[in-house]
DNA sequence: GAAATTATTTGACCCGAATCAAGGGCACGT
DNA sequence: ACGTGCCCTTGATTCGGGTCAAATAATTTC
């Protein structure tokens, strides 16, 4: 429940700048308040400018006719979203749902637009978020389309854990539908899984606790699967 | 076959700049050839800058240990790519290959981050290519997770056809096999699937030259797959 | 231009994961 | 405490598409 200075100064996209410029861009900024499940914006809406997350968490994804949701991110605090219109001039790519009550500070285009221009370190910090982004959408595109789902999973996990700075739990942030949906299948196929690797001695799962009973074997199925078996 | 000078300034990525400023980045650029099959760069190497295709036709794909492919991007003259690591800091995230004799002009990163720092156009035009590649990497997640294989090639189709700026027909300027590889899929599926589509008088292959005999039918593959049948 | 690769097609088969259908657990509001 | 939903799990079944194997066509190379 920080401030907006306190929010902005914060985000990594904003980093290294000097105090008077953080207040520039403070200036510009506009609170808004979503409700958890509140759309914050549609794939083919106009993108008049981003946002960055104050409080609480949104998902970005796409959707098929059908239903099914394909997550793209789930965004938190300090993390800004909704960048590509400001700069491709096209309209946004996906959709954005606040997955739990939200505050956050949006940026008209122009005055971002603005400041970029004046602040070279700006929009190189803007860079490499945008790098950064393209880096793991190759990620995601990899495990979609290269790996099966338990091996997504464990990838996921270990992921997660390198996140949380831990050796050997996690804990989701996301309910197991919406991590369904963002290692790209459904809730059914992730229980199986879940259920499968708590058999098989791998995990131990409670709620939302993923404990890891043998790490070695998770990084192996991440990296290769399981098709390395003996002949 | 165009000079240097040339190809820097028919680069999208260079547009709207003056022409003294495009002879700064003359003087920068590289000049490198590659044979076709040759690696440009592999998944993890250092990226101490990045490239821009003069002459040919250059992949980007990740690869699984048992050698399927998926490729993210074909680029050709005036393309820039491998722009990724110069902003996030970070290694390649993919591997780069020539798919037919290439010549590539090569900017360091630390020229061209002292050109961007200086000219803040350069900067935004940097920073709509990579908005649009973010954009065309939602629809590539979107495909690969949402739709079956027909509809990806049926979308893929319809793009080309825009591309190519043709109603009726395209050329593909890739094999067979690379294209399986850009859908996702592998080059038995891909062919049966052709096969498919013209036994349903979808299309008409001839080589690397598809007709469209209805392209209504594609479009609505392409748009909901073909879930919406007659009850 | 003939041999040697490499690309494409076709067939038989199999497997991972989606779909369809229930059932159970838990939280929340009244 | 008692529904009413929502989330998660489990079972039975189906299906898309990948694997393996082989034949054919198209290129490249010498």
């Amino acid at each position: 429940m920080a401030n907006n200075l306190e929010t902005i100064s914060n985000a990594l996209i904003f980093d290294g700048l000097p105090q008077q410029q953080l207040k520039q861009i403070e200036a510009v900024a506009i609170s808004k308040n979503f409700a958890k499940g509140e759309m914050i914006f549609m794939e083919q809406d106009d993108g008049n400018g981003f946002y960055l997350v104050a409080d609480g968490r949104v998902k970005i994804f796409k959707a098929s006719p059908s239903g099914k949701e394909q997550i793209l991110h789930v965004f938190g605090p300090g993390e800004p979203f909704g960048e590509v219109p400001v700069f491709s001039g096209k309209r946004f790519p996906a959709n954005a749902q606040a997955i739990s009550a939200s505050r956050l500070l949006f940026f008209p285009r122009p005055a971002f637009l603005g400041l970029i221009t004046a602040h070279p370190s700006l929009a190189l910090n803007m860079l490499a978020v945008l790098s950064m982004r393209l880096r793991q959408f190759t990620y995601q595109i990899e495990n979609l389309s290269l790996k099966e789902v338990p091996d997504r999973l464990a990838a996921y996990l270990l992921y997660l854990a390198t996140e949380q700075e831990r050796e050997d739990f996690v804990t989701l942030n996301i309910s197991k539908g919406q991590l369904a949906s963002l290692l790209g299948t459904i809730p059914e196929t992730l229980s199986r899984i879940l259920t499968r690797m708590n058999k098989q001695g791998l995990i131990e799962t409670k709620d939302r606790t993923i404990r890891f009973l043998n790490r070695a074997g998770l990084e192996s199925l991440s990296i290769d699967g399981k098709k390395n078996e003996p002949l």
